[in-house]
DNA sequence: CCCAGCCGTTCCGTTTACGGAACGGCAACG
DNA sequence: CGTTGCCGTTCCGTAAACGGAACGGCTGGG
């Protein structure tokens, strides 16, 4: 580096590292091999291969090659959603990822992370208003506090949330999932 | 359409001149120099110049230092406003929110709107694959081909999706609704 | 068993993005 | 006028991102 400074890290925002774990995740999910995404993306296979274990630092011709190749926007692999409001709780951490409204209700979409060992108690909502959750990885019991239900990985849960209401996640995993939050128009 | 990623893109993306036209007008915006900003963002003034002229490809650690330091999403510089990733079918426009793996599968949520008076079949998936969809407003017809369901606002439809499916609005209204899609690893 | 083929990583020479410094242009001031 | 100060651009040596090729590992076939 120039100039006698000392090192700084930047772990946090666009680093190296999580921009290729993305990308990664990305090719193996469309079962692709490094080697053939290179091919198609017009890149070398040294470039993807140290792009992908956070070693260099891309360039955006570079990334952009890689992200049009996989159909994917260029913002997909850097940090994830920038700047969007975020809830924590005793034991939930919600993103707002969209909100919306139509004529007769309004709906608010959540990324929720639930962490092991804790319990998160909900008060009631005003009338009306449901909760949709679809787990991503984990076990996790939500509910109304006096009949929660359970769900693994892949799947979803209701209920009317006008009442008291609990999240849990069993086990030692965090679980993941999203929440559709329902609310009637008055 | 659900098989299909989304291949089209905005050019405009990695145009290096577009980029460094949006960078130097929020420079411009915020009433600093250049050579303020090259300093205050702990990169060269060459680079500056030559990135807001369109003359060099950044690097990623380049474009966030001076983002970060402008105070914008790195995306923000990427593409135009409020843009999101789009796929359009015949009846569907499915919007990506957000991509997620973990070890056992991963998962797209995608915000669908299903035009009224149409009809789109999406092909078979790749076997394991299952579809949730949880209803926002309209009435929403859809499932494997031979066997789709039919929900209303704030109901939820689920299905394997390795066979042949269909998305349907009924009625006239348009159908506003949340997609999640989830991979299991192979 | 060997070999062919593909995988992802590493090596290495070339290209190029990088920042410090030098430059010309312009405005304010004595 | 010269001088000073800040502007954005250009020059240039260095560091590093790039792609081609070579490499070792794994798998499937003869």
């Amino acid at each position: 580096m120039t100039g006698a400074r000392p090192e700084q890290r930047r772990p946090s925002d666009a680093d190296p590292d999580a921009v290729g774990r993305r990308i990664r995740a990305l090719r193996e999910q469309r079962g692709v091999s490094l080697s053939t995404l290179a091919r198609t993306a017009g890149v070398g296979k040294a470039t993807l291969s140290a792009l992908e274990n956070g070693l260099r630092n891309p360039t955006l011709e570079t990334l952009y090659a890689i992200t049009a190749q996989l159909g994917v926007p260029l913002a997909a692999v850097l940090s994830g959603p920038a700047t969007t409001p975020t809830v924590q709780g005793a034991a939930v951490t919600a993103t707002l990822l969209e909100s919306f409204t139509d004529t007769d209700a309004s709906y608010e979409l959540y990324r929720l992370r639930v962490r092991p060992g804790a319990q998160q108690l909900s008060p009631a909502h005003q009338s009306g208003v449901t909760e949709h959750v679809t787990v991503f990885s984990g076990v996790l019991r939500a509910g109304p506090a006096d009949a929660p239900s359970t769900a693994a990985a892949g799947g979803h849960l209701s209920w009317t949330s006008d009442v008291p209401h609990v999240y849990a996640a069993l086990g030692d995993e965090e679980v993941a999932a999203s929440l559709l939050l329902r609310y009637p128009r008055r």
